[in-house]
RNA sequence: GGAGAGGUGGCUGAGCGGUUGAAAGCGGCGGUCUUGAAAACCGUUGUUCUCGCAAGAGGACCGGGGGUUCGAAUCCCCCCCUCUCCGCCA
C-alpha cells in the first residue's frame, strides 16, 4: 500500500509511476482516493467536533450526579447527539472502507532506476555470465533425460494428482535435496537466518505482501478453512514480523528458507505444459530482509549477489536483468530476473527474481522500527529474492551437464552433499 | 473434539460503568552523585488521526468486530489467539 497521504498530495507522481508500468486504466482510482480522502477529512471534522461535545457533557454528567443535580436535560441532548454520532460514525467507516479498497489496488512506486517497457521483451539485459554449452548433438530437453533415465515421472504424477505435477526418483529427489541443502549452506554462512514457515496462511498475511485482495486466483484455497497455501516462502516470512516494532539494532535482518510453493498457474494453461518448469508444486529457497529505508537499495544488490553466488557455485550460465516498468510486479518498487540457460529451449529462463519493495508490504502488514536519530516509527523495506528456485535449477544443471548417452553430470560442488 | 483460565503501554502487572491514556514495578532516556562505573536519588518515557505556519487544540486506540448506556478497558454477544486438564494423533 502507499501512503495515502502521499498519493493525495502527490497525485502526478504516482500516476506517472502507473502509467510507465502501463497501468493508466488505474488513474480513476487514484482520483477517487483524492475524492474519497476529501469527503473523509470532512465527516472525520463533524464527528468529532460531536465527540468532543460528548466527552466534556458526560464529565458533566459524572459531577452532577455526585453533587445530586438534575441532569435530565443534558441526558437528553446526549441522547440526540449519540444519535448522530452514530450516522456519521456509519457514513465514515462506508468512506473509509471504500477508500481502503481503492488503495490495496494501486502498485507500488516504481523505482526511478527501472527501465522504461511494457512487456517483458524490453527487459534489460545488464549482464551475463558463464558459457554456454557447446554441444557435438542436439541439446535434448531435461524433461526427455529424466524420463528416459526413470528419475522424473510426470505421467504417474498425472494419476495420482493431477496435470503439472511430478514425481522425483533416485538421483533427482537426491539432487532436489542436496540442492536445498547447498543454498541453505551457503546464505546462511552469509549471515541469513535459517527459518522455516508454515505452508498453510491466512488471508491477513496475504493481504500483507500484496498476493490479495487482486490475486486471489492465483492462489490454492483451503476448504472450510480460511487459509491458503503458500505460493512463496516471502509469504510466511515477511508476515513474521507483522505488527512488529523490530528493534533497530536488528537490521537489516536477514531470513532464508526452504518451502515447498503452491501456484494455482491460472491463465497459463497450454504454456510451459512440459516438464519441471511450470509446476503446481515446487520447492524454493527464498532470501527475505527486512532493512531501514536507507539501506533497502544497496541491501537488493547484495541479495542479487548472494543469489549468483549459487548459480556461479554450480557453474551454470546465466544472465541478469532489470525487469522494465510494465513487468515489475505488484508489490515491487524494482525487479532484477535471473534467468538460467536451457540449452534445449536455446533461451534464457527466470530462476530467482529479487525485488526491493519498499514500505509497501511493510505497511500493508505493519511492520515498523524505531529510528534512533529521528525518534520516530518508521516503515521498514521489505525485500527478498528466489536463492533460488529448485526444480529450476535441477533442470538446468540437467540440460546445461547433459552427455551425449543421455546421462548428465553432477557439478562438482553438488556431489558432496550427493555422496553424503 | 470436550472442560476451564486468560488476552491491558517495550516487558511484568493493577484496574467500583463516570478527569483512566490508563496505578505500580522493571526496562529505556536525561540529570545529581562518582576519577570512571555500579548503587542510590530526581526527572522523563505510547501510537495514530484531524485542525493549525506554529504554539497548541481535539478525536481514536486496553486481542478483533458488534451491542447495551447520556457515558464502556470495565456489562452482553460473536470471532481470533494463548495457557491448563481430558480425549485423539505424526
Amino acid at each position: 500500500m502507499l501512503d495515502p497521504k502521499f498519493v493525495v498530495s502527490n497525485l502526478d507522481v504516482v500516476k506517472t509511476s502507473l502509467k510507465k508500468r502501463g497501468k493508466e486504466n488505474l488513474h480513476p482510482t487514484v482520483d477517487r482516493i483524492s475524492e474519497l480522502d476529501g469527503s473523509r477529512k470532512q465527516v472525520l471534522q463533524a464527528v468529532e467536533a460531536l465527540k468532543n461535545r460528548k466527552n466534556v457533557a458526560s464529565q458533566e454528567i459524572a459531577k452532577k450526579k455526585k453533587n445530586k443535580e438534575d441532569d435530565s436535560e443534558l441526558i437528553e441532548e446526549m441522547k440526540k447527539v449519540s444519535g448522530q454520532i452514530r450516522l456519521l460514525d456509519e457514513k465514515l467507516s462506508e468512506i473509509q472502507a471504500k477508500l481502503e479498497a481503492c488503495s490495496l489496488e494501486l502498485p507500488n512506486l516504481l523505482d526511478s532506476s527501472v527501465p522504461e517497457g511494457l512487456g517483458s521483451n524490453q527487459n534489460v539485459e545488464i549482464r551475463k555470465w558463464g558459457k554456454l554449452p557447446n554441444f557435438p548433438f542436439e541439446a535434448k530437453s531435461h524433461y526427455e533425460l529424466g524420463e528416459k533415465l526413470g528419475i522424473l515421472d510426470f505421467k504417474k504424477a498425472g494419476e495420482v494428482t493431477g496435470a503439472r505435477f511430478v514425481f522425483l526418483k533416485g538421483m533427482a529427489a537426491r539432487l532436489e535435496r542436496a540442492l536445498v541443502q547447498l543454498m541453505l549452506d551457503t546464505h546462511t554462512s552469509s549471515g541469513y537466518e535459517e527459518i522455516f514457515p508454515p505452508y498453510l496462511v491466512n488471508r491477513s498475511s496475504l493481504k500483507g505482501t500484496g498476493h490479495l485482495p487482486k490475486f486471489e486466483e492465483d492462489l490454492f484455497k483451503v476448504e472450510k478453512f480460511d487459509y491458503f497455501l503458500i505460493p512463496t516462502a516471502e509469504v510466511p516470512i515477511t508476515s513474521y514480523h507483522c505488527n512488529e516494532a523490530m528493534d533497530e539494532r536488528v537490521l537489516p535482518k536477514c531470513y532464508v528458507a526452504y518451502s515447498a510453493c503452491f501456484r494455482s498457474e491460472a491463465g497459463s494453461y497450454g504454456k510451459d505444459t512440459k516438464g519441471l518448469k511450470r509446476q503446481h508444486q515446487f520447492n524454493k529457497v527464498e532470501l527475505v530482509k527486512f532493512t531501514k529505508p536507507d539501506q533497502s537499495v544497496s541491501e537488493l544488490e547484495k541479495l542479487l549477489a548472494d543469489a549468483e553466488k549459487i548459480l556461479q557455485l554450480l557453474k551454470l550460465p546465466y544472465r541478469l536483468v532489470a525487469l522494465c516498468g510494465g513487468d515489475v510486479g505488484f508489490s515491487a518498487a524494482k525487479t532484477y530476473d535471473l534467468e538460467v540457460w536451457s540449452p534445449f529451449a536455446k533461451q534464457y529462463i527466470e530462476i530467482s527474481s529479487v525485488s526491493n519493495f519498499t514500505d509497501f508490504q511493510a505497511r500493508r502488514a505493519n511492520i515498523r522500527y524505531r529510528d534512533s536519530s529521528s525518534g520516530k516509527m518508521q516503515f521498514v523495506h521489505t525485500l527478498n529474492g528466489s536463492g533460488l528456485a529448485v526444480g529450476r535449477t535441477l533442470m538446468a544443471i540437467m540440460e546445461n551437464c547433459q552427455k551425449a548417452d543421455g546421462t548428465f553430470e553432477i557439478p562438482d560442488v553438488l556431489s558432496a552433499y550427493v555422496n553424503k
